[in-house]
DNA sequence: CGGTTGACTGTTT
DNA sequence: TAAACAGCCAACC
């Protein structure tokens, strides 16, 4: 049906923001499922490099974004520790060692 | 234009 | 349990 010739940079951008957009106040999804849910899997890695060129002022609620470990990924300043605080913020809760119980704050997208 | 880098992840040692 | 490996691919230099 809908011909599905190579998407363009900006649409699978789009359908990242998208996914991201919807996930619950408090709850978290890992770089994969959302490339998943934005029929990019295997991708992981993009949505990683999105949120990385995101500008400071983005409404996007980024820190709902954690990787597969439900750990925060390291990056350059101090992000990590705003993601974190953030996260907090939400009535996320972090596990000794950093972690994030996936399988109570993880979130999957509806459809 | 080609090589390197990196907010990743599942599999295999 | 931990480390190495193999895909991934746009941005950067």
């Amino acid at each position: 049906m809908t011909p599905r010739p190579t998407p363009s940079m900006d649409e699978r951008h789009a359908g990242i923001y998208r996914v991201i957009r919807a996930i619950p106040t408090g709850r978290v999804m890992t770089y994969g499922a959302v490339a998943a849910a934005a029929g990019l899997p295997g991708r992981a890695r993009l949505v990683g490099m999105l949120l990385r060129r995101l500008p400071d002022r983005s409404r996007l609620p980024w820190q709902r974004v954690v990787n597969a470990a439900g750990r925060i990924s390291a990056r350059g300043g101090g992000g990590p520790i705003e993601q974190r605080l953030r996260l907090e913020l939400e009535g996320v809760r972090f596990l000794p060692g950093g972690r994030i119980d996936l399988a109570a704050y993880g979130w999957h997208a509806p459809g």
